[in-house]
DNA sequence: TTTTGCATTAACAAAATTGTTAACCAAAAT
DNA sequence: ATTTTGGTTAACAATTTTGTTAATGCAAAA
């Protein structure tokens, strides 16, 4: 009984959501703008009308998924006001926990943006200035434990690094890593959890005094 | 002087090889024949006389890829006649060298092969086979070592999960990784040689007694 | 020498994909 | 009441990309 009203906020929403899962599972080259305004539920000719191009669309999903990759990273560095081995542990959990919510984040970045240098030079633009204080930050508290000696000399930018390598892995990899371990684990979420600690572990044991 | 001769062999694997550099750096939606076809120096219809379609030409391809990608694991596992901690330097080394050599490989598995159910199948019945075996004489192995209590009782699946994602990572995310390390540690091959011995030292902790 | 088979080419056809236009409609503004 | 505004649609145009065909050349076999 009630009518549908004019909702351009929402078809540009529905959209704009459509586009991310295709340009998410597809890649630019492989989405159609086709499939993207059947996803939405709109003719594809209104995906014309609120974007112009398939490629002004396309920049405002990458745009976002850049400031979001600027997140990603930081938070793998843990909050300055905990002891060192809490900060660690809290920041490999949160961003092991970062892109379980966020799967797909990794290789949409890896395809989309670092074979692009213009969209290379925004991310750095977006996420360095911060990195590098926190960063030597994250240096000297490290130093002054390692002088105390209570863990050892470790380099930030490595152990960051190590970090993100060791979390993004098994989501990017999923299918390989799944048929090689076999449901030895479980399901394959029960895995991630054991290799969410298990990540955990092995950053601690870089620090710790053998 | 020397006539150029009727050369089916050579024009077969020019449009291979310009196929594999395209697909590599565009992908299958984004890769272009007559781009393969210009870069191999040949008109474009001679890619469809040899491989009739964009398809099959990728097939062939991927299939070639999916045979290496064995070898890139199995590399990591390392010869199972040396003692353990030289067999795992070798090993991570191996690895590490095997992607140095093929930069692109990771991304288009990730990509082209782990987005298509069929494709991983094949993968897994290429590597699976194998793998079980020699993964379960390398879990005997670090037992005995644990069992002399020469090493920790580490997981062996766990171990080659960490050889592969750290290794990959610093390969994958180049662009990313190069703008966060800026030139601290010199070039970035230079800082590679460096990651691949951090890489090392990080598996090698992970067995040794704290 | 003729024929046969294959490689090669250019021009063309077919299909898929992106982008545009003109007409239509519902609600708000005048 | 009528005009205007912006959203919506369907049909169409333009472009890009893949795939085909008929004609040509050329080297080795018959």
């Amino acid at each position: 009984m009630n009518k549908e009203k004019n909702n351009s906020q929402d078809t540009e929403t529905r959209i704009l959501q459509a586009a991310e899962k295709e340009f998410f599972e597809k890649g630019y080259a492989g989405a159609r703008t086709a499939s993207i305004a059947e996803i939405a539920g709109v003719t594809h000719a209104m995906l014309h009308y609120y974007f112009r191009t398939k490629d002004k669309l396309f920049e405002r999903i990458v745009s976002e998924k850049i400031n979001m990759m600027g997140n990603i990273v930081l938070s793998a560095i843990g909050d300055s006001d905990l002891p060192l081995e809490k900060r660690i542990c809290q920041g490999v959990e949160r961003h092991f926990d970062f892109i379980s919510l966020n799967r797909d984040l990794p290789k949409f970045i890896v395809n989309e943006v670092l074979t692009r240098p213009e969209r290379i030079s925004i991310m750095k633009q977006n996420v360095l200035h911060f990195m590098n204080n926190i960063m030597s930050n994250f240096q000297h508290e490290i130093d002054e434990y390692a002088a105390k000696g209570f863990c050892r000399q470790v380099d930030a930018q490595m152990l960051l690094i190590d970090i993100v390598s060791l979390n993004v892995f098994p989501f990017m990899a999923a299918p390989i890593v799944q048929g090689v371990i076999g449901d030895a684990y479980g399901t394959y979420d029960e895995f991630l959890a054991i290799r969410k600690k298990e990540n955990v572990e092995t950053i601690l044991n870089k620090l710790k005094i053998r």
